[in-house]
RNA sequence: GGGCGAAUGGCGGAACUGGUAGACGCGCACGACUCAAAAUCGUGUUUCGUAAGAAGUGAGAGUUCGAUUCUCUCUUCGCCCA
């Protein structure tokens, strides 16, 4: 038997389909169109097994759909803005175009050898001018619908790089490059109104039927719709300040009300200008960090002003009011009002400033003499010490009952509260693409017209700079405007943005006059099935949903309500960690094993110590490269390998032995294909086609199930249950006519998952796609039932029986069966339970 | 601290709407082929027990004729938010 030369095939056919243009996808009204996209990657020079993993997932769904007769689109492009470009030419220095655009060259190479189905005709790439020209054209767009607008706002400020740092690039308060530490810094921004959609985007996630409910869940978390009040408190002191505004969840516990903390940004703030030891407070906080949870973690620590707030329900209780560092201005309204008893971040800020702690709300189990001591109680509970709000369930009953008073009394009203934040998308970066903004020299903000898109970057500029490259062309930076001297913005924008439209680009990636051709978006979106990380659950996913809405407000011509219909989150790839006795990580190439044991290569003395599988990473050096695997076990192997241990969903672990046993599963289909061709030239006459016809039909749906639910791992098993029937069957001599139809379709259902080896198969058959086979539920059906006997609940046989015999016959059946009749032997029969064709429980 | 999810052989994992637990793969053991090894093929493989049988899906309870599946409590782990 001749062995597979997968080398051979493999390149052929991806030959093939390349000259053929076999994935190329047009418009067609006639047919029912499928989009099936993953999340492209960023092109660091090298696809990662995370890859491999991602686009076997969808090159296996896009094939299926494009046998069921779909309309597939299944494009692939690059997001190709960002930092580890403009890393890499500072390094090295050379320009992060030609690095990207060599990177881009060599991972295409790569994807093409893992056979993927891909129309690479509508490849884009985004730092190319003619994506990033549209990107300009509709950030011009959303600038005159006031979706676009700017300010001063905090950002993570490194000292050393003069650079803004994004919050994931602080490392316990310094700087991941510089290791400086990172600094508050007030600069002016631009930002995407994202915050103005929030309830759309909160009831959009209702309508996302087949969304993972974990994604849906976290986003609705960072939405954060809160229900609650605001609140006007009325101050007394020396100064000239009558109000503070605050927002709370919790009015009702304001009889515990002890003090009233404020944000050093707040207005009132520019009274302590020159009080040096508030200035000194104010530095004190800016070392905190802007991220919720550098805030939460950090001291709480407070500068007790002499002001004076008035409980809006008692006035005669006044407390006093903090600058506090836990007080974010961008959440409510920069002010919290503090009732430690039920709140454990107010209560350490009490007890460090030895503030009252009144206890407001008591649980359920407690008495009224129930008081808060070592901790805060923010559960449910009744409320005390209140007066008149005592006795209220806490907190549904008594929050609406508070509001209503407040209301009532004109010192409050009711307000829903969102936790999402505009979207910052200013970059002090180079690599990124340019925001087609100028001002004059009074800072006066001024669009480029639209006639002067794009805004080109420089090229070949020195990046070894301090800050901003562009800030420092000057050259690039002057531009005239109808004859006014203008300055251009030096900022880039966030390379989300890039990929918050992409999606749409794909549709009409050639459309030169606007980022995308209305009747194509019309005919190809929604992405029908969407697949990727969940790393990205949040960011990517909820500011593509924004940018359609964004897109979509008022313009009639566009209105789509969300850019993917279908979600589907694939988990990470993981291999065991290596470690030698250094402590060092060891890669698994540097590894051999001899007799079970791991050692290293060029050392054979040395053991190594296996750790826990982890997620590959280049700091645990558990990777291992995809490129390696093709060429030792070929594409096919790889597929059906990232498929077969886990469920798409969950993390997979690489092993060289799940590897192999892949790769000789390949050859085994091989050798089956050949015993086959050999069977059919014999052309025998037998009765048990049927045998044959019910196994494929039955393999037929349970393939079918499985690929519609993602349960690829499933579908594996199938092959090898499928290769194992056949195999051993194969010599019943069928008829030559049964035995190839039926093989036939059993190729074209391979074809998602091994298409190199399954169209190679097809060819040598001389078989053509005949489309996803059907299944015939009449011939799959049995006409024996297997019953389970069980007494008192336990197993203790099965019979096979005709289908739909009653149960007296079974009961006739058991009695003369000596092994089930001896435990009910002489025994009364209580009660019995009979499952037509699956079970009978007798009950003694 | 909060939210979500998970827990099944030596390992990865199956088990459709409560009805035969452990499909399929890896590993391991034995056998065949071979001078030998690799490769390949075959057989077996939840645990205890020679067997009959018993126990068994993280722990404990509950509902049920019957629970991996439903409910409650707890433990551990993972992810996200803090």
């Amino acid at each position: 038997m001749d062995r597979y030369n997968f080398k051979i095939v493999e390149n052929k056919w991806q030959k093939f389909w390349e000259e053929k243009k076999t994935f190329k996808s047009q418009v067609d009204k006639n047919k029912k169109k499928f989009y099936c996209l993953e999340m492209f990657p960023y092109p660091s020079g090298k696809i990662h097994m995370g890859h491999v993993r991602n686009y076997t997932i969808g090159d296996v769904l896009a094939r299926f759909k494009s046998l069921q007769g779909f309309n597939v689109l299944h494009p692939m492009g690059w997001d190709s803005f960002g930092m580890p470009a403009e890393n890499a030419a500072k390094e090295n220095n050379l320009d992060p175009k030609d690095w990207t655009e060599k990177n881009i060259k060599k991972m295409k190479t790569q994807l093409k050898k893992l056979g993927l189905s891909i129309d690479w005709d509508r490849e884009i790439s985004t730092c190319s001018e003619s994506y990033y020209k549209h990107q300009q054209n509709f950030f011009l767009e959303l600038f005159e619908k006031k979706l676009v607008y700017r300010k001063e706002n905090y950002v993570n400020w490194d000292p050393v790089d003069e650079t803004v740092l994004a919050n994931e690039q602080v490392i316990d308060g310094k700087g991941w490059r510089s290791g400086a530490k990172v600094e508050r810094k007030r600069l002016n921004q631009w930002f995407f109104n994202i915050s103005k959609f929030s309830q759309d985007l909160l009831d959009g996630l209702d309508k996302l039927e087949s969304w993972p409910n974990k994604v849906k869940t976290m986003q609705k978390n960072w939405i954060g719709k809160s229900f609650g009040c605001e609140i006007n408190f009325k101050i007394k002191g020396d100064l000239p300040v009558e109000n503070i505004k605050c927002f709370t969840t919790r009015p009702d516990t304001l009889f515990g009300f002890s003090f009233l903390a404020i944000s050093v940004d707040h207005e009132i703030s520019k009274y302590y200008e020159n009080n040096k030891e508030f200035t000194k407070f104010k530095e004190e906080c800016s070392k905190t960090g802007t991220t919720e949870e550098a805030i939460a973690v950090g001291e709480k620590i407070g500068f007790r002003t002499n002001l004076l707030a008035t409980n809006p329900l008692n006035p005669n209780h006044k407390v006093p009011v903090y600058f506090a560092n836990f007080v974010l201005m961008d959440y409510g309204f920069g002010a919290v009002f503090g009732c430690p008893a039920h709140d454990q971040r107010d209560f350490d800020f009490a007890k460090k400033y030895n503030l009252e702690i009144k206890t407001v709300v008591r649980p359920h189990d407690k008495d009224e003499s129930f008081q808060v001591e070592n901790e805060a109680y923010p559960g449910p509970g009744i409320l005390i010490n209140s007066q008149f709000l005592n006795g209220f369930n806490a907190p549904e009953e008594s929050v609406i009952k508070t509001i209503k008073i407040l209301e009532e009394k004109k010192l409050g009203k009711k307000k829903i509260n969102f936790r999402l934040k505009d979207w910052g998308v200013s970059r002090q970066r180079y690599w990124g693409c340019p925001i087609p903004i100028a001002y004059d020299e009074t800072g006066k903000v001024y669009p480029i017209p639209k006639s002067m898109l794009p805004v080109k970057l420089p090229q070949n500029i020195n990046l070894n700079v301090k800050g901003n490259p562009l800030d420092n062309q000057s050259e690039w930076k002057e531009i005239e405007i109808n004859g006014k001297k203008l300055l251009r913005e030096t900022d880039t924008l966030d390379t989300f943005v890039c990929s918050s439209w992409y999606y749409l680009r794909f549709c009409s990636p050639s459309e030169n006059d606007y980022g995308f051709n209305k009747e194509e978006i019309d005919y190809w979106m929604p992405v029908d099935q969407y697949i990727g990380g969940v790393e990205h659950a949040i960011l990517h996913l909820l500011y593509s949903r924004f940018f359609i809405r964004a897109l979509s407000d008022k313009n009639s011509n566009f209105n789509l309500l969300e850019p993917f219909e279908g979600l589907f989150t694939q988990g990470m790839v993981c291999h065991e960690t290596y470690k030698d006795s250094d402590n060092n990580w060891v890669s698994p190439e540097e590894i051999e094993t001899i007799e079970g044991k791991k050692y290293l290569k060029r050392d054979k003395t040395k053991l190594i110590s296996v750790g826990p599988s982890e997620s590959m990473s280049k700091s645990k050096k558990n990777t291992i490269d995809p490129e390696n695997i093709i060429s030792k076990y070929g594409a096919d192997a790889a597929r059906l390998f990232i498929l077969s241990d886990s469920p798409p969903e969950k993390d997979v672990q690489w092993s060289e032995e799940g590897i192999s046993s892949s790769f000789k599963f390949i050859q085994k289909l091989w050798n089956l294909n050949t015993k086959i061709i050999y069977e059919i030239k014999k052309d025998h006459q037998s009765d048990t086609d049927k045998e044959i016809e019910k196994y494929t039909n039955n393999f037929i749906k349970k393939i079918t199930n499985n690929l519609e639910d993602f349960s690829y791992n499933k579908i594996i098993a199938n092959l090898y249950e499928m290769y194992s029937f056949l195999y051993r069957q194969i010599d019943k001599k069928y008829k030559k006519k049964t035995l190839v139809e039926n093989y036939h379709k059993i190729l074209i259902t391979m074809k998602p998952i091994v298409p190199h080896l399954s169209s190679e198969c097809l060819e040598i058959l001389n078989l053509k796609n005949i489309g996803w086979p059907k299944y015939d539920e009449t011939i799959i059906r049995e006409n024996f039932a297997n019953i389970v006997i069980q007494i008192n609940g336990k197993k203790r046989g099965l019979i096979k029986v005709n289908i739909n015999t009653k149960e007296n016959e079974i009961l006739e059946i058991i009695n003369k069966d000596q092994k089930i009749f001896k435990y009910i032997q002489n025994k009364e029969m209580k009660k019995k339970i009979y499952i037509k064709n699956k079970l009978i429980n007798i009950i003694i």
